[in-house]
DNA sequence: TGCTTATATTATAATCATTCTAATCTATAT
DNA sequence: ATATAGATTAGAATGATTATAATATAAGCA
């Protein structure tokens, strides 16, 4: 029950439950931006916890902590949804060969002026997607 | 047979059918850019034609038609995939209130450029997505 | 510390978009 | 006209996600 992450949960609302503690420490006890499917995390849990996590489980626990505020949701492929811990607004690369995501701060680009508006409508967020696949040029 | 598809299909390797024929004219014979899921699509042929289409071949003529050339598919939300009469490179307002795409055309866009690049790979593209919702600003 | 109850977890079934199958049909070349 | 490669079709299969409803547990209170 001594987790860095029990008061984390419950200052949320959200029960400390041993599932909800562990795949908290899964995502968020690493040094960089996670970005992963339902399915990848699955996976992590399987090999790394002791006891199983229910999938159901999983999916509310993203779901929640999405909700929470401590991820944010990202859709490039239809096939399935990936989350980010990485929750501020940003860009991102997207490498069609792995179809995995990098972060591309905002730090990288400039700042992006749209010249249009839409009447009755505001703008929510601005984000850009990168499309990168592999570099045959210098290859052969 | 005699459609202003017929010749269209048929240069690009694509059987003239009747089912093709009338999906084409759905789709192209409209002055404005076309922003379509399946299930828009496969209502509109329900509404629209005489001849019922089997929703795989309204599947497969989709996916054909996007291999060729003649349609995109963007992906905004993971729960379905959404195509795109508009074949260039452009971005997109998403309206979250109507879930409904946008064309924004470059021109209301500064070129952008990303200072980082991934070693090995090379960039395909380069789109904005900027969400909008309603302005409830002024409306009490 | 031990009950109570609101919440959470779980296995499993249901849903829904998409893809597959294999039987039937048709555009096109001969 | 005939043959055949390619297309359409209804229905089954798949796979991600969500719902269900029985069981377990965290947290508040006696
Ligand atoms: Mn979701
Ligand atoms: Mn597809
Ligand atoms: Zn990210
Ligand atoms: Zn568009």
């Amino acid at each position: 029950m001594n987790s860095k992450y029990t008061n984390k949960l419950r200052s949320s609302g959200m029960r400390p439950t041993r599932q909800r503690i562990k795949i908290c420490e899964i995502l968020f006890d690493r040094e960089h931006t996670f970005h992963f499917s339902i399915n990848d995390l699955a996976e992590i849990v399987k090999n790394n916890a002791k006891e199983k996590i229910a999938l159901a489980t999983i999916y509310n626990t993203v779901h929640l902590l999405t909700k929470k505020g401590y991820l944010k949701e990202i859709s490039i492929n239809s096939d399935k949804s990936y989350f980010d811990t990485n929750t501020s607004s940003h860009h991102h690369f997207f490498d069609e060969e792995t179809s995995k995501l990098i972060d591309l701060d905002n730090e990288y680009v400039d700042p992006i002026n749209i010249r249009k508006n839409i009447p009755g409508k505001k703008v929510k967020s601005i984000e850009v997607l990168v499309k990168i696949d592999n570099d045959n040029q210098n290859q052969k």
